[in-house]
DNA sequence: CCTGCGATTTGCT
DNA sequence: GCAAATCGCAGGC
């Protein structure tokens, strides 16, 4: 499959957020599919660029699309995201969840001592502690390079996918802004009737 | 300079 | 279900 390149990236962070669903993210050849993402910008109070809030953590979300924001939280943790849209709009993509493809040994050796193929990729701390993903791949383009990701397989042409209110936030919670592959078994939380109408 | 807390994960109750 | 782990960031003084 082809590697998504810079203009894939240059549209809405809906629906790149939807797009992403059933693409394959690899870092140095270790990934798998995305079957979760979450959608944050600007006029988000749920967002690090709220307001277009501009800080040095944060500054890569305000350039050129497809590039990687990663941070640092709870004092453990690294999270994922893809800037989106045109440079200047803040926007971007959390991976939320990858189904385990390439490098499962390797990603069993990062996330030790968990082993469950369930339990790899079902949440944004977990792919970056499987990918060994942390602030070195800050600012990094995601369309060459160590870190890529594949348009979709046969397998993933037509994916079902289901919003819900996104995961961890305590404002902006009406927002439905989490996109989820609906029959997938590696999200980072289950869906339930509640949330899950499209 | 100081403080509160977070786009989480894990293990214990 | 709930709290601990653990620390850099952002906002306030």
């Amino acid at each position: 499959m082809p590697i998504l390149t810079k203009p894939f990236f240059a549209r809405s962070v809906h629906t790149v957020a939807h797009d992403l669903i059933g693409c394959r993210l690899l870092h140095e050849g270790v990934g798998g599919i995305i079957v979760e993402t979450e959608a944050y910008n600007h006029e988000d109070p749920a967002a690090h660029v709220y307001l277009n809030r501009r800080t040095e953590r944060n500054a890569v979300m305000f350039g050129p699309p497809g590039r990687a924001y990663v941070y640092f939280t709870y004092g453990m943790h690294y999270l994922l995201n893809i800037v989106c849209e045109e440079e200047g709009h803040a926007a971007g993509v959390l991976l939320r969840a990858l189904e385990p493809a390439d490098g499962i040994e390797e990603m069993r050796r990062r996330r030790a001592p968990v082993h469950e193929l369930g339990q790899l990729t079902n949440g944004p701390g977990k792919i970056c502690q499987a990918l060994d993903i942390d602030l070195k791949q800050y600012g990094i383009p995601v369309y060459r390079g160590e870190l890529k990701i594949y348009a979709r397989g046969a397998d993933w042409q037509k994916p079902s996918i289901v919003t819900t209110p996104r995961i961890g936030i305590r404002v902006g919670t009406k927002r439905k802004w989490r996109y989820c592959a609906a029959d997938s078994r590696f999200l980072s939380r289950k869906l339930t009737a509640k949330g899950a109408e499209q």
